[in-house]
DNA sequence: TATGAATGAGAGTTCATTCAT
DNA sequence: AATGAATGAACTCTCATTCAT
């Protein structure tokens, strides 16, 4: 019984990821759970609301992204895992346009904590581990990397289906921001917590498109 | 009644500004007419339907930045025009939150032919001034620049409130790129055809917000 | 000046029977107006509301069976004056579809007074002739007239396009039942006052379409 | 669940039904709605739009339309069968007013098919019994039944309420009509394909006040 | 527990009518 | 007197959410 309300719990976020991937993120409750062979009645089971539903697509997305970084933290060269870092999180938000979007939007900060922790101390290993070698920058810090591979996330939202792998052309240039030597920085960066709260801010507009909050 | 028709016009694109950066582009018409202080008709009095008010937004948007690379062709120094090509642009986007999605999503490529062909001839000429005085180097194309653009832009759009400003941190690394003996770029450019193309592919993507076309 | 109003007045009622003709009778009075080529506030001058542009309609109609009956006077045979008659008005129903129901919801006994009580003494002259000459027969009444040849212009109502001339079918068998020795009607007949009740009362309902009486 | 369901479908069509023969068919789908005791998304789930609960009850009356036929054919003698289908079809049209307004625009020609092939095949049926036997004349078609009984509910239509029963008095006319030596016909008769083509045509008239096709 | 029917607020859109010019 | 812009109530239809089965 709890194994076939976990399994349908999965083919929910699974067919709400592929559903709005295709019909965008107004696409109704109905016909994802009926993509997903279930009635809506199971999906407010499973799901609080639609924003919830929402929220866990964007955890799930987050824990691809959370083991794309712990998988890079294993290649030994530390210039070539941050590449590959790089390289994994674009390659994801190619296949599933709109990961970006709802990657941004992770909900609800709170109940999100420790996957974001978990991201935050991957990324900062990355890094240091770099810094370490001598082959990055001393004055970049984890939230550059957040920014920067979003700045490629754009450019793939945008080159959408004409050119998916049009990140690949600016690559090269952000990678390079990234070494010793780079152009000079033009301000501070932002501070994991402050990353933390310009997305929960960021997030507020987008769940406006799924907006009622909890109740009460 | 011609004046007032037109300052209507007006104030019902600028209203429409407003509340899609605060509530999002899914807001209601009546709420932007209420908040242009008209009623809901008159607002269909002058745009065939919402997608139409939208499209009259990015239009304006579109003049803008046609307007900053234009002035930006005025700056003696070639370099430093390009730079203050990137700053309008960025200022812009950081006061109006959600011009990135507006513009990009313009719409109707048929119908906003001539502003895009002068974005692109100026954005082509900012280029060429640069690459003849050799301070560009020779294998950019004027997508780039878009490209470019739109990822600081992006990083505004995520950085929010928080810190509009974040995009002057990585402005000298995109700068440093497009310079003579940046890094290689990593794959082809996109001509000015697919760049619309593939804006005009995304716009797609965003009208689903606004659907139904004119009807016949 | 005066004769410029007359003049607008018959261009809106004629704009009217031709837009009601093609569009149906929700036809949009903006509509109507451009098709007039006058403002919608001109309509408004001529005609308290929409309703009382559809009774000039209507009136206009009555008008113009009035002279079929009253030109059927004129005809020597009396039974060819009736035979004239009905050809006369089932003619000018097949070629402006819609008349019956713009005719039978005159809409306003109180002010179609005159015209109705031209039309009930030229049918009960027609009637009263053929009688006279013995080629009716006597229980016919002028209601039965009037009866008879609704009951043909539904026949072309329907047939609409497809056959405008099935009438032609049936009207031997309609005038045939008028002839002495036709067979026996079924109940009694009609009295002026009752047909024009019933007209008044099937008005109603059409006049539910228009809706929107006099305010007070 | 399902029989509330069809339950409700049911009470939907007769609440749809009695508020069309009040209010006309503009009536709008949220006082049906509420007229049945539902919710106007509860009608969405059962048609898919306005026209398609038109349809349905056009359906139900074609269908008691024909039951009337079929039970017509069991009548012994062939001349009081065809008598008996006049009376049943007009005391039907009789006591629910827009009848004929409904069973006209029977709306989607494909889909009743059916129905429309039991009703033709019976009207067939009927005549034949009748001319075999010698009591109706030789040239009279099917279509001839259709447009005879449409002129009699055309007058039940106008007289209304005032006077509900004024058929009867044109009755025995009409099937004298049918009997042979009537007056000759007038022009040939309509094939069971061009009535059908007659009323799918009139329909469309219909039809615009309800618009709004399926998509797609 | 799962289903899908029911609900009703809210969105886009139209149009009779009013009124400033 | 004529115009057409402005208004807002009303209509059709959608969809998040609830609830009977």
């Amino acid at each position: 019984m709890r194994k076939d309300a976990a399994r349908n719990r999965e083919l929910l976020i699974d067919a709400a990821r592929e559903v709005f991937a295709s019909r965008g993120i107004e696409a109704s409750l109905d016909e994802i759970a009926k993509h997903a062979g279930l009635g809506v009645g199971t999906a407010y089971r499973h799901f609080y609301n639609k924003h919830e539903l929402v929220a866990a697509c964007a955890q799930q997305a987050l824990d691809r992204v959370v083991e794309i970084a712990e998988q890079a933290l294993r290649v030994e060269d530390p210039w070539q895992a941050i590449g590959g870092f790089f390289e994994g999180v674009l390659r994801l938000q190619a296949e599933s346009r709109g990961l970006r979007e709802v990657f941004l939007g992770d909900y609800d900060p709170d109940e999100v904590g420790q996957p974001r922790e978990r991201l935050v101390a991957a990324l900062s290993l990355l890094l240091a581990r770099g810094q370490r070698a001598g082959v990055v920058r001393e004055d970049a810090e984890p939230s550059d990397l957040g920014f920067l591979v979003l700045m490629l996330c754009s450019v793939t939202d945008v080159a959408g289906t004409i050119a998916p792998d049009m990140w690949q052309r600016y690559l090269p240039m952000v990678l390079d921001g990234l070494r010793p030597g780079g152009a000079d920085f033009g301000g501070r960066a932002l501070s994991a917590e402050e990353m933390a709260d310009a997305i929960a801010a960021h997030k507020k507009e987008l769940i406006r498109a799924t907006h009622i909050p909890r109740p009460e």
